[in-house]
DNA sequence: TCACGGTTTGACAGCGTTGTCAGTGGCTTT
DNA sequence: AAAGCCACTGACAACGCTGTCAAACCGTGA
């Protein structure tokens, strides 16, 4: 007893294959009468169609790449990103009928432009949805540009207009978190900044000079300290802002990995959080609600954002709409404990 | 300019369309100036076979289905597993020339059976790897048997015999856990236990069990506080357990989630960690390291069983070795900051 | 009644592989 | 020299579906 295929319920339904074919594939021109018959028989046998035959003879794999960058690989756990990705890409896909190939990698590698190029050789994706922050290295956008493959790009920093891109609007937001600190009263606000290869920490950092100008406040190389988005170096920063003559009374990290360090040094040093000093991050990693006091920090609508990507990127593959564009899903202030008025 | 196809790399090398299938797919009896041949034509057309045609006639789908419980689905966030599960497979078939396709679903879900079957009639993946929680659910294993898919439970608790089961030695690692910490001088040691749907969390019990005795140290009642795997239990539990007459001076908590809470909630109450109390968890979520003190932990192998798992799975697949069989992956302490000598 | 146009249906040729089975040719054995 | 064996190679039929195109059908207006 092996799988029904399209012949069985041809034979059943006492039509042509073909007939049943677009049955299966909702086209139109089927007389109401005979879509029952074919319907019935396919409940009745339980008949699933061959993906594997329908990609052969459609000349279409029915996959959609989704290409991210490796949190672990280099000991950076941002999984909570990885897994927001997901869950965008798989709702988008499960609605259309697409599956989903994973491909982590590590943006550090050599030779991972090679490695894209055989991955979509070999299973040929029919589109690709290429994550932050690798969406924002031009080696690699080239290399899947290359490929012919039709891709939209996922960025929480600045599209660059020549493909499809999806962000949020880092700058802005982050310029509303310096306007809520400073409403707090915060006249010495600190930034600790990212990475420089995740375009978008270069995006925050000109969002909170936007608020410090916009509130009236000095910009002060001072109070920046530069990190590389780690936990550590959120530590280290900390370290430094804090034993200056005047310190901050809040400081300002470009992700909540920073932050949480920024509040483990300043628990080592006996600073009172929010009390003495206010702390806020950029994410909403599960991380932040699991210190102590919670961290304010910034939620990215990721899941969204991936997902609004890929339903785009199929649109594009059913119906050829244009794909040169972008696209802004705002993120949101989280107000949380790590925060509060000034001291004084 | 489209693909070149085993045709053209026949027609270029001057052999017949098998000859080149057997080159590619390895197979014996090609005369290596033969092999040669090929193998030139197939570069210089960069020639890549097409998956679903060989899927198609092999009657095989090379694709293994990965399917686990969604974490964030009800909040609780530990992404960190799903990445090393993701890892450990991915790391298997690509080796072995499968691809991985994820799905994530939701244990409570009424009516996950019908949406693994229908998963599998329609990818019809070659194997399937079934991750805890849902690998110690008879009711979601006895779907996924009854699709007659081959697969392999991946499970920290014990394996049930049945089928073929990566498990990690919870039981003993646990009370290994509780030697540490009476060599530290700890005579009242508290447990937070996890949510019973997850077995493993049994096991951790029963090994916590098994370290007092060994150690000649009592099993009290008192002592043992009931969470439900959660950062917001391990609170609650901690507060139970601190308010005690006589509290103890350790408290081993199932999972990291938990201990962070349990960290938390001292950390409210003033009572200085690991001066006055010992905190241990279990998992080695990346929190572990970014809680202040760093937590001592229990380290599971996940990616390396995920990746056994598979491995097996797919060997079964090619060449039909026995699957019914139980493996065990040893757990490893993380000794960090969160744990000290007993106070006196 | 007949031609006409639109809707519905079916026959059939691919799609690019693998599996089966029948050669083919060289070397050993008798 | 004939027979037998083995390593190698190729012809061709699947695999289960979609796309193309022609045929059948059906109602309408002339």
């Amino acid at each position: 007893m092996t799988r029904a295929t399209i012949a069985d319920v041809a034979r059943l339904a006492g039509v042509s294959i073909k007939t049943v074919s677009r049955v299966v594939n909702r086209e139109p021109n089927v007389r109401d009468a005979t879509r029952e018959k074919v319907e019935q028989a396919i409940a009745e046998l339980n008949y699933r169609p061959n993906l594997s035959a329908r990609n052969l003879a459609s000349l279409r794999s029915h996959l959609i790449g989704l290409i991210y960058d490796d949190p672990s690989a280099y000991e950076i756990p941002s999984a909570g990103y990885v897994i927001s990705l997901q869950q965008g890409v798989l709702r988008a896909c499960g609605a259309a009928d697409y599956a989903v190939l994973i491909h982590p990698c590590n943006y550090r590698d050599q030779h991972i432009g090679a490695e894209l190029k055989a991955l979509v050789e070999h299973a040929r994706p029919d589109g690709i949805v290429l994550a932050a922050p690798l969406s924002n290295m031009p080696k690699i956008v080239d290399a899947i540009a290359a490929t012919k493959t039709p891709f939209v790009k996922l960025s929480p920093g600045e599209g660059e207009g020549r493909q499809y891109t999806v962000v949020t609007n880092d700058r802005e937001v982050c310029a509303e978190m310096v306007d809520y600190l400073a409403s707090l009263g915060h006249k010495r606000i600190g930034f600790v900044t990212g990475h420089t290869s995740h375009s978008a920490v270069e995006n925050r950092f000109l969002g909170y000079k936007d608020g410090l100008k916009r509130n009236g406040l000095a910009f002060t190389e001072e109070l920046v300290a530069h990190g590389d988005n780690s936990f550590g170096s959120g530590e280290a920063c900390a370290n430094k802002l804090l034993a200056l003559s005047s310190p901050p009374t809040a400081i300002f990290a470009a992700n909540d990995d920073m932050a949480a360090g920024v509040m483990r040094s300043a628990d080592k040093m006996g600073i009172d959080i929010p009390g003495q000093l206010s702390v806020a991050g950029f994410d909403d990693v599960s991380l932040a609600r699991q210190v102590f006091p919670s961290l304010t920090t910034i939620r990215q609508p990721l899941s969204a954002m991936a997902e609004r990507a890929c339903l785009a990127l199929i649109r594009f593959l059913s119906d050829g709409s244009e794909l040169h564009d972008t696209e802004v899903v705002p993120a949101t202030l989280m107000i949380r404990e790590s925060t509060g008025p000034a001291p004084r």
